[in-house]
RNA sequence: UGUCUCAUGGUGUAACUGGCAACACAUCUGAUUUUGGUUCAGAAGAGUCUAGGUUCGAUCCCUAGUGAGACAACCA
């Protein structure tokens, strides 16, 4: 496609998801004005995750995209499961994401009164009534999809009576559960969602927000579509599982409006990543039961638990980007979420040298005390990071893996008799291996050539292999958390009869060892992030203390050496 | 003997609304490299769930089947 064409070059012709499909549609057609306003419509009784990402991403994207707005709006319509911890969470985790929704914060409780005067609209008009009975007694009388249900032996109580028991419902005269407002629809429909569903129901309970002046409190389906249509939403975008209640969306915007403008709910398929969950139940259960350390351990794909982890909102958009948007199930590869932050963070963080795994090697022809100060880069995909110093001595440490004694094909490190360079510093030779009385290595004894410093402009020859190391009186000692996944299977919740998800879980998800870092690092800050060379991208952890940094591991390099071994 | 939704390489998403399938990750080669990183070049891998139909022509439209998912909280 090299011809011409200008035209299309400047209105940059990427291919639409069916969402966009749907909105540009609708802007053709004019309709709701040819705005396009969403909302990210959270409920506060969990935290954040990457799959809520996608969702923000999504609904404050398309409202970037088409010039619209995007709202955050909190469904607190569950008193009994909500929280400000939570609300205060989510706030944090979506303007660390990178959107903003100005002066457009919302709660359903704030509509409680509208709510309840169209609850009143909707009885007067007989589609609503108030039933005595039991949940158990309404339930068994829902039937099954594919039975229809029974009506309710209260279905047919006067507007009067409903209204007085309505409103006494709302003044506190019955307990809890006591009775319900049920919307009168149709119990013999093949969609379960319409079989009469609660719209109302008592709760004496105290909500964070509107304390206890309710004892009523909406159901999920009785506020959503009406709170949209108080916001002017003109596209309802939500998951899969609410597909079947489009119906019931619909069907209370009919009883409360006759407006031309209408919300209109689209349904996409919701992000699962392969071994890890996603549902906030089950996420509530691996931090209740402390199988992880809170909400934001950095094992599990809570926004706070990424950003712990070492994630930026960046790699979490460019992922969310990089996924799209579907209606059909799917199950995303965590290699590529890894890919995002590795992608972001080989552009963004500097390189720093670290031994996690220490083995001692003294240069045997190096003067005893004597320093030099050799120059390292920052960033060598960002020449405005700049240069460091690094100190070279007598004593250093290497990584244990980075020496065999009697090595495979092909393994470029340090090997008996053999050379590597030590970045930014001279070429060594080993020379001798000493052990201890249980045969482990303990002590490398090798020898440079004070001719092959870096950047010394001499080249002499050239060696296969750079390793990193660290001069033992200039390392700074630190604790290294490895994070490895958290569940053993792909798909944790596929287990054996009797058995959940947690017994799928990695003992070892966690390792925490001592390792060493450069000294330039000793004022890292908390969340500062850094490539450990050879190694792969770690953060600075808010365990760290004034005595001691703590570092997480946010994800691995690639490493087509250890590929290699594998086979 | 329910209703609704979905079905494209290993994974995910495309295919300008009918002109024989593209991109990313993953995989595998090779080159470059003082990170076995990055970058670069390349390869392999689907004939689009099945069977019919409409059409000159179907991933796309229609029908039937198959498979998967959702729905029976006073949760969202």
């Amino acid at each position: 496609m090299t011809h011409n064409n200008t035209e299309e070059d400047s209105t940059k012709k990427t291919s639409l998801n069916f969402i966009e499909q749907i909105i540009e549609q609708n802007l053709a057609e004019g309709k709701n004005e040819s705005r396009v306003h969403t909302r990210f419509p959270p409920e506060p009784n969990g935290y954040l995750h990457i799959g809520h990402a996608k969702s923000i991403c999504l609904n404050f994207g398309l409202a970037q995209k088409y010039n619209g707005l995007c709202n955050l709006r909190f469904d607190d319509t569950n008193p009994v499961k909500e929280d400000v911890e939570y609300v205060d969470s989510i706030l944090e985790d979506v303007k660390w994401l990178g959107f903003d929704w100005e002066d457009r914060l919302y709660y359903a409780s704030d509509y409680f009164d509208q709510l309840f005067d169209w609850a009143v609209k909707i009885i007067k008009k007989g589609k609503a009534y108030v039933d005595d009975q039991s949940a158990e007694e309404i339930s068994s009388q829902r039937g099954t999809p594919s039975k229809p249900g029974m009506e309710s032996p209260f279905r047919n109580r006067s507007i009067e009576e409903n209204l007085d028991l309505f409103q006494r419902m709302k003044s506190g005269e019955f307990p809890s559960g006591a009775r319900v407002l049920r919307a009168k629809v149709d119990m013999a429909s093949p969609n379960m969602q319409l079989r009469d569903p609660a719209m109302y129901r008592i709760k004496h309970a105290h909500h964070h927000r509107t304390g206890d002046q309710w004892c009523i409190y909406p159901m999920y389906d009785f506020a959503h579509g009406q709170s949209d249509y108080i916001e002017g939403i003109t596209n309802s975008i939500c998951t899969l599982e609410f597909e079947v209640h489009r119906p019931l969306y619909d069907w209370y915007l009919d009883q409360i409006t006759d407006t031309e403008y209408r919300p209109v709910q689209t349904e996409f398929a919701r992000l699962n990543l392969s071994y890890t969950i996603m549902s906030k139940r089950k996420l509530l259960q691996l931090v209740e039961e402390k199988h992880v350390n809170g909400w934001d351990d950095p094992r599990i794909p809570t926004l706070s638990g990424l950003r712990r982890r070492g994630y930026t909102p960046d790699a979490i958009r460019n992922f969310a980007e990089t996924i799209g948007v579907a209606k059909r199930d799917n199950v995303i590869d965590v290699a590529l979420l890894e890919y995002s932050v590795k992608q972001d963070l080989n552009k963004k963080a500097n390189r720093v040298m670290a031994v996690l795994d220490p083995i001692k090697v003294v240069i045997t022809n190096y003067p005893e005390g004597q320093i030099e100060e050799l120059e390292a880069i920052n960033n060598p995909e960002d020449e405005s990071a700049g240069k460091r110093r690094i100190q070279f001595s007598r004593e250093l440490y290497i990584e244990r893996s980075d020496f065999m004694e009697d090595p495979p094909r092909k393994f470029f490190r340090l090997t008996p008799d053999k050379e590597v360079r030590l970045r930014y510093g001279y070429i060594i030779k080993c020379n001798e291996v000493i052990k201890n009385a249980q045969g482990e290595i303990t002590e490398l004894h090798c020898t440079y050539d004070p001719d092959t410093r870096s950047g010394s402009g001499i080249v002499t020859r050239k060696v296969k292999g750079t390793i990193h190391w660290l001069s033992i009186t200039h390392a700074l000692e630190v604790e290294v958390r490895l994070y490895d996944r958290l569940f053993l299977n792909e798909n944790p919740d596929n287990v054996e009869e009797g058995k959940d998800f947690k017994s799928n879980i990695n003992p070892n998800s966690l390792t925490v060892i001592n390792g060493f870092v450069e000294d330039s690092l000793a004022n890292a800050e908390v969340e500062s992030k850094f490539q450990f060379e050879r190694t792969g991208y770690f953060c600075v952890d808010k365990d760290t203390t004034s005595e001691k940094l703590v570092f997480n591991r946010t994800v691995l390099l690639r490493d087509s050496w250890a590929k290699m071994i594998k086979k």
